[in-house]
DNA sequence: GGTGAACCCGTACCCCGGTACGGACTGCAA
DNA sequence: TTGCAGTCCGTACCGGGGTACGGGTTCACC
């Protein structure tokens, strides 16, 4: 399987690639006698691996952990553990962004329109 | 006000002074004999404004198109508008997290401690 | 008037996840 | 064999929000 192939089959582009082998996530496929990279069908699976835990919101640097060289490249102990301190990020996250549209929502309620006021008037939602 | 006094003031550091005014959110104050910034004691009333707003999630542009030196007391599409649409903006993000935790929650219920079984397996709450 | 802290400016660098450019080379079919 | 699409590599750039460095100047106090 060619890079154009593999990178059209996944939906990504062709860089990113070559920035996943560089970052350590993808493993350096074969390549042609002309130097073309040659990728085994896995690879299709092993991108699409990556752009799962990405959508959970590990970065690529988690991933290049749990999928990395050292274990094999299905391999990853602990698993577990990193989900759940990544559900913790997440809901703390959740959390953060709560209040923040509370306060949004009684900036809108109170109804000032201009952020000069509100920084005068003490009565003002927005904490200044 | 010198620059080190204000920054302490509101706990920022020196340079992210200069950079807010480049990017146009502080005014250019004046300037002593010898080039050193003079700053008003408003500009602390600034700052923490514009902190304030950052915390809601507005970003630095927003902010000075928000707080910029063309923006009227006419325009009717003020802080309201911005709010509502940032508000809009992270309810959106909310719920995403959301759909994020339960799959995280669900991965960890059904304990897969493995990628690649995960990768292979059509039941694994990952979506791959 | 001397000295040390504070400040000046331009420039370069950081993280994060890519994306784009350009010149050289390869692969494959006609 | 030729022609063109596909790929190669290094390097630079994007956006967002700063931070750091270095060499030169100024402020304020003694």
């Amino acid at each position: 399987m060619r890079s154009g192939q593999l990178a059209a089959a996944v939906g990504v582009n062709l860089q990113t690639l070559r920035y996943y082998e560089r970052r350590g996530l993808l493993p350096e496929p074969t390549r042609t006698l002309g130097g073309h990279r040659a990728y085994p069908p896995e690879a299709v699976t092993r991108l699409r691996l990556i752009k799962s835990a990405q959508r959970l919101g590990f970065t690529l640097t988690e991933i290049a952990d749990l999928l990395g060289p050292r274990r094999n490249w299905s391999t990853s102990s602990g698993l577990h553990t990193h989900a759940a301190g990544k559900l913790a990020e997440v809901e703390a996250r959740i959390d953060e962004l709560t209040g923040i549209a509370e306060t949004l929502r009684a900036a809108l309620t109170v109804g000032c329109d201009d952020l000069a006021e509100c920084a005068t008037t003490p009565d003002c939602p927005l904490s200044l």
